[in-house]
DNA sequence: TTAATATATGAACAATTATTCATATGTTCA
DNA sequence: TGAACATATGAATAATTGTTCATATATTAA
């Protein structure tokens, strides 16, 4: 196992195939884009937040609406909201007091149809 | 703000749009394809599962060298591939002591590409 | 200006999830 | 059979994340 000091990480465990290993580093994309990659799936991993992603695709909503579709607080949802802003999956305008939320584009819708479509794509293999 | 008992949810908030609510709630998926669909992207909203998921897109590997390749120990890598395989993202076959793990289809590969764009394209805007 | 209302937000708490550690299982080879 | 090795797994711990609670900000209307 001739592992040169500099391009092969040193591991706890033995590595069988060290080709493999080293071919497929090579390829593998940034730790950054794979890191953003994650966060970006983890902000769609969360019920509250689909379900308010799902609302939208319907039609904007304000804050209240969605507290009040979801039986939820308005703060819990104020919340997500912000973690969806923040990911640029939703945009928002304001108008006087009431703040009315959407879709920030069609990616997003697309990226959802996405998870549904693997879900009953799942479900009839079952 | 007239709440029939029977269609409309009690709700802590008022809500200020009851027609948009309740045409809203008609149209959303079911509760249960939702949380399927949240708990799906959940898998990928991990930066350790991301990075076994892209490994594999290149070419299918043992335990230990996916262990070896993100320098992580081998139990924590097991854990992982076993949320991945029980999501049916990825399969395995075994040759006497050594299990290769392999992506379930090219679906998985779609959606990855897919949050890589975003990446790319949020990345773009900025 | 004051009261009412819609939303936002910090901090605490609750819940969930990833990793580690110790060890079990199953396979190969001597 | 026993030693070595690859993988799996239960339980404990560490880390992360969602919700609640209290309260702040901002807008409207009286």
């Amino acid at each position: 196992m001739v592992n040169s000091e500099y391009n092969i990480p040193l591991c706890e465990s033995t590595c069988i195939h060290e080709d493999v290993v080293n071919r497929v580093k090579k390829n593998l994309p940034d730790d950054e884009i794979l890191s953003e990659a994650a966060n970006f799936f983890k902000v769609f991993g969360d019920k509250t937040r689909i379900k308010i992603l799902s609302a939208l695709l319907d039609s904007e909503m304000c804050v209240c609406d969605i507290a009040c579709l979801l039986e939820m607080s308005q703060s819990a949802i104020s919340h997500q909201l912000r973690v969806l802003k923040s990911n640029n999956l939703v945009k928002n305008r304001k108008e006087g007091k009431v703040v009315y939320y959407s879709l920030e584009d069609e990616h997003v819708k697309a990226i959802l149809d996405q998870g549904i479509v693997h879900i009953r794509h799942k479900n009839r293999g079952e």
